[in-house]
DNA sequence: AGCTATTCATAAGC
DNA sequence: TGCTTATGAATAGCT
């Protein structure tokens, strides 16, 4: 009676009222799920969704103010401060904080970069180092990942469209010999019987909807050459 | 083999290790089903996670200032934050453009670091890789380079230490000599004389100077081992 | 809005 | 930290 369910892709759901019950139905679940994190692991969480509508939804485990000061100065010593002079103080050494954090921070991509090495010792050479590998090492599995999915993705749709191939010829053959069992209709079209019929309506709509990830697949690919 | 679960309590894992690998888990559970929702239904997505340990994470749709922009903008309007101009641009001049550099480098750190992959395009992810590799390059290249420089600084110690120690050696043949020859001369005073002098200000200042540097060297050269 | 059939997420265990 | 498996949850397709 219900759910024959298949694996959805995950790319915008184009029909409106279909958009919109999956927006409420997964906004719920991710709500639920940010709710849980920071309970069962003493996060702070913030959340915030704007429906394609414009609608706001939010959560947040503490205050949302407090999680976005908290983003925005990357650290946990800023706290709300209701008097002027107060905030000025803390405004004053919270910017000195900041500056001295951007300064470590730009740094720290330089020598990442490759630059600013001469003053780092072989010692911390060898830790920046080992951390470059690291990363490179997630960069590579993070990509070789997105590159397989893209890959199934498209493995999926041919076989998609392989299966619904077979389905419109054997359609056209049904077709083709009800044509021949009454001779009186007129068949002008006969030159562009199955494989026609095939050929200019299927390949258009299953392709066309997605055709930039052909694009970034191959940007992806040529990858396992460059290497 | 695993997996004889049971549905837990929505409250803090007391145990600390446990509380880390669900926190790993449902992250990543979590930003995946946000970046879904903001594909599949069209929404702009912002979600920052603080672990306990004060490590930030984020997933955003577009990008995270302009969603905390469109946050705002939403929130003011049911606030009286229409007033507050003075102490905004205040804080606005001082420290607005410091925290975005800041969450920007922190980010890309992060990233370098292989950290908050998953809102990178594999197009992007390219981009980093590459820049990895060229920073990984660098520091091997400079690491070498110290190395280099501090095995030759310690070769031409080792040749100067050589040739003092056969001057020595001369020197103390030559005394031996001078007593065997002579052997009533007391020579209390004999070690003082011409030898004396290069015994004392000699083997002191060049070894001295830089003891550090037989540290640091093990440090490096025992990096070729651990590749 | 409800109702399942399915896919997905993930608690445990190595 | 990563992988595997058994189960509990989330949810796509219908009504």
């Amino acid at each position: 009676m219900a759910g024959k369910r298949e694996r959805i892709a995950i790319r915008r759901i184009e029909n409106l009222a279909a958009r919109q019950v999956t927006f409420s139905k997964r906004r719920r679940g991710l709500f639920k799920k940010a709710e849980e994190l920071s309970i069962l692991c003493d996060a702070e969480v913030g959340l915030a969704v704007f429906s394609a509508t414009g609608k706001l939804f939010q959560f947040a485990s503490s205050s949302m103010n407090q999680i976005i000061d908290r983003y925005n100065s990357h650290s946990k010593i800023l706290k709300k401060v209701d008097e002027p002079s107060q905030l000025d103080l803390h405004e004053d050494s919270n910017c000195a904080r900041l500056r001295d954090e951007l300064a470590e921070a730009s740094l720290w991509l330089q020598q990442m970069r490759g630059e600013e090495l001469q003053s780092l010792n072989v010692q911390q050479l060898q830790a920046l180092e080992k951390s470059l590998e690291s990363g490179l090492s997630s960069v590579l599995k993070t990509k070789s990942q997105k590159i397989m999915d893209q890959i199934s993705e498209l493995e999926k749709k041919r076989v998609q469209l392989i299966e619904e191939n077979a389905r419109l010829k054997e359609q056209a053959s049904k077709m083709e010999m009800q044509v021949a069992a009454d001779p009186l209709v007129v068949v002008y079209d006969e030159g562009q019987s199955s494989e026609s019929v095939t050929n200019t309506s299927y390949p258009r709509p299953p392709l066309d909807t997605e055709d930039s990830s052909d694009t970034s697949l191959r940007l992806g690919l040529s990858l396992f050459n460059s290497k």
